[in-house]
DNA sequence: GTCTATATCCAGATAGAC
DNA sequence: GTCTATCTGGATATAGAC
């Protein structure tokens, strides 16, 4: 910023708030200080309490900003539920793409559980909500196991995609050989996903096998948790 | 405390770690003040920087207890490897009943990620590395599919795994009914885990359904990443 | 709306008595 | 080995001029 005033607050706000937002995403509510913020946007530190009251009151505007990107991007999606298949691809590749283009997103939230920031992030749980009844749909048309229940199949889905971009940085880093390092990794992580996940849920052919994994079979219900 | 002077510095350090990983695992390293150790604990502030000669002192000498007793708790384990399905339960189930009994350990991991701090905690990447090498074993044996890589596998497993306990609070909170939360809750997601896995795992019977989740065999091996 | 100057508080760390 | 007293720095937040 240069010799300042430029008088228009809702731009300032928004300054202010990309700043924040880089900030918390990297060290947290304690660990940033209103001072960073005020470097970073070019404000004083006296005119970000102006705007946002306090140090929370920046934290709060910064959530509810992604809240409001994360649900403008989301509502575009949602595509055609038509087989099991093609939804899991679906929300599989709007989870790695959404996670891919918002990394602060995943350290906010990250945070936010740790920090004992347990307010909702609204729409979240009715996203999870059209999602299992989705799942439990593709039970009901027989094309997936029925023994497992929605919400524990969703977990998995969202365990697999989550544990990758949680450890991305260090998988790049340190667990994948050299010459894996680059953009074709995730494309190549969401494919081993995608494939393990769809063998994982589909209705077993037999009951070869002397194994214990081959027991439970679609005729045995779970009851609904 | 009372007027304190006990004058045993192995007890002193031992009660000031104990008071210090509650408080790191809750608030993380910024977080974290000395003064709160010092009251937790019962020793003055001088007396910890005495001890641990400063706060990062102190944060190292947790991590280090830590995986002390993680090492010891795990060695003791680790038991016969005949075959793949009981190598995955005797995992899963180790890590089930490890993060059960130190909760404190998922919070100072995850704060360690965000806060940066990427020293590696010794033991664990050779943990991973053979239990990867275990997983290739079953491959080679005929056990398991062998196109998804031992790395992506572990880290199916780990994900499943860890995301049920990282958010465990949340889950016990606001997602299961109230019918459904206490203990066993823990063991059927437990198995439904197992299953899951073990299935998606389990090489193919036949090439049947038009179906793309069913188009990858074990003769289709996957370039070792 | 935005700044400078500053009050106030509390953090980590030290000095030195016991 | 442990304490009390204290230094120094940097944090949030306020006062008040422009």
């Amino acid at each position: 910023m240069t010799k300042n005033k430029i008088r228009d607050a809702e731009e300032t706000k928004s300054i202010i708030l990309k700043a924040a937002e880089t900030l918390f995403a990297e060290k947290g509510f304690a660990g940033t200080t209103l001072r960073q913020i005020s470097q970073a946007s070019g404000a004083s530190g006296p005119l970000i309490i102006f705007h946002f009251k306090d140090k929370q009151g920046v934290y709060d505007a910064v959530k509810a900003s992604i809240m409001k990107r994360y649900l403008d991007a989301d509502s575009k999606t949602h595509p055609a539920d038509d087989s099991f298949d093609s939804l899991i691809r679906h929300v599989l590749s709007s989870m790695f793409s959404f996670y891919r283009d918002n990394p602060t997103i995943m350290r906010l939230a990250n945070w936010g559980r740790l920090e004992g920031d347990y307010e909702p992030w609204p729409g979240e749980a009715e996203w999870h909500h059209t999602y299992r009844e989705q799942i439990r749909l593709a039970q009901e048309r027989g094309e997936i196991r029925s023994d497992l229940t929605p919400l524990n199949i969703s977990i998995f889905i969202c365990g697999t995609a989550h544990i990758w971009w949680e450890n991305h940085e260090h998988f790049m880093k340190h667990v994948l050989e050299e010459k894996n390092r680059n953009r074709t990794a995730d494309d190549f992580y969401f494919e081993q996903c995608l494939s393990f996940i769809l063998q994982g849920l589909s209705i077993p052919v037999t009951e070869k096998k002397g194994k214990s994994h081959a027991k439970r079979t679609a005729k045995n219900k779970a009851k609904p948790r």
